[in-house]
DNA sequence: GCTTTGTATCGAACTTTGTCAATGCTTCGG
DNA sequence: CCGAAGCATTGACAAAGTTCGATACAAAGC
């Protein structure tokens, strides 16, 4: 029912299961409205932007704001800098190639092992 | 504390809500392991995949598989065709390239309006 | 017609995720 | 040292998503 009945097997070139996983990670990232607005603000800035600001660009309360931000940091989309008493933050522009990259001939493959590594680091990024 | 206490406002660019949930809805077909792997093996394969040899490809149950399909298909992303007693799947590079145009340069503004239509419609794409 | 096989849909359990009030931590200014 | 402000974390709840058994639909073969 599974093995050949009806079409031939498949190509190779397909990605693994744990490849698909943490690429996966980066996509559920990005498939949310919040974070896409922070994003798309960071790459209207052209420097960094105050946390502080993202509350009134989100519409959503400063704990919710602080939690996407957490999951854009986890997935290696944005990096966070205290500066003072605030926390000033920028995207990481190797990293959205590297998803453009992982859609450009096969999905996956794309993700370079050390980059894989910040897929699961929390660090702050500090200066 | 939402104003402006510490920073410049925002500079132009940046999507609207609308936009962005448009583009999450279409990270978010993106944003599972096993919808990437039929998407990678589609892609793999040089053209369409039965869609009976998606079950062993996922390792998941015959009606999950199903359902991930009419998510990458409500998404834009494949198109079944059926032939007979089988329906064959083929992706759609045009979306593909939509997707990673929004990630080139500022996130959004970039789906088409007619293929945000293809996002909402779950037509089979008779032949 | 009936049976078989492939596919989609339904329904229900389970898991994940988004949201925010409350709280704690860190830094600056006095 | 103390109060104020920015940010992160916790905890709790609602919403959404994943999974699969059971079932219905569609097409081919007898």
């Amino acid at each position: 029912m599974a093995d050949s009945p009806c079409c031939p097997p498949l190509a190779d070139g397909a990605i693994s299961a744990a490849e698909a996983v943490e690429l996966a990670a980066v996509f559920k990232a990005l498939a949310d409205p919040v974070r896409l607005r922070i994003l798309s603000a960071l790459l209207a800035a052209e420097g960094q932007i105050c946390a502080c600001d993202f509350v009134s660009v989100a519409g959503k309360a400063q704990p919710t704001v602080s939690h996407h931000l957490k999951v854009l940091r986890e997935a290696g989309l944005v990096e966070g800098t205290r500066r003072g008493t605030w926390v000033w933050y920028a995207v990481v522009p190797s990293r959205l190639a590297e998803v453009r990259q992982a859609l450009q001939t096969d999905v996956g493959r794309a993700l370079q092992t050390d980059q894989r590594r910040a897929l699961q680091t929390d660090q702050p990024a500090q200066v």
